[in-house]
DNA sequence: CTTGAAAAAAAGTGCCC
DNA sequence: GGGCACTTTTTTTCAAG
């Protein structure tokens, strides 16, 4: 991982569709060097993967949502139950356990209230290990990105 | 945005690093129709942009922290100039401003815990109108992805 | 062990139906 | 939407630093 290697990734976080020898200039190198770095990149699992990335509002799923959660039983194995359970759920987008007062934090996609209304039921309701949760919306998105500093 | 469409989404959400004629052949249709579709979808900006996505850890970035934000002065223009201050911020991938208890959430990848004291006292000392401010950490990751359902 | 030039293979592109 | 000729890009090969 040197200099070259950074500005690689930097390039690719930004824009992954753009050509090999493109960013083989970008970087001053041969289109050859170029992909062998980024397939090594790759196969390092340093990328992780290439994704196309949706404007949500323009894909129908314009409702962002953030659920805070208690849960009863707090130990370990709940825990990784309750990730699985909202992990298979569509919407949900992002499922952390966490440090602090409450146990997970959920972040949603969500087309409209009554999704939320549906799937906080069936995440939340009887006996589903659920103490208290928090819902809050997004109002405005300051930053959304996926790039991480290098 | 018929079947086919979505369909093409789902895929390339997943992997947009497929090549065309592959996509063309499990949507079922000839490669320059589907070339078509894909081009509408990116210039309707439906599709947003295509990305490589990292793996944190072996980018060097494996602390991720969650900051729930209360604002000394709630006012609109407050809200917005505090979304444009932490958005300059490498180290900030997402900054909403939310309903409810608080008034913003940041997601941050974090290199270490020096790294976190030094934004927080760059962004929330003296005169930064943050009246208070709760850091947690993830500790498990039971979900994270930038597709969409559709 | 890494680089770069050039050939070969594959993919993308645009026009026609 | 599909077919086909044309262009561009990717990928492999191989010689050189």
């Amino acid at each position: 991982m040197d200099r070259i290697d950074r500005k690689l990734l930097k390039l690719m976080q930004e824009d992954a569709s753009r050509t090999n020898a493109d960013l083989a200039t970008e970087v001053g190198l041969s289109p050859s060097s170029c992909l062998r770095r980024i397939r090594r990149l790759r196969s390092a699992g340093i990328i992780d993967r290439v994704v196309a990335v949706l404007n949500p509002a323009k894909a129908g799923r314009g409702v962002k949502a953030i659920i805070t959660v208690e849960l009863e039983r707090h130990g370990e194995q709940y825990v990784r139950r309750f990730l699985d359970m909202v992990a298979a759920e569509a919407a949900v987008t992002q499922a952390y356990s966490v440090s602090g007062a409450t146990d997970a934090l959920l972040m949603l996609r969500l087309k409209d209230m009554d999704e939320l209304d549906a799937l906080t039921e069936r995440l939340f309701g009887e006996g589903s290990n659920v103490a208290r949760y928090y819902t809050s919306f997004v109002i405005r998105t300051g930053k959304e990105t996926t790039a991480i500093p290098l």
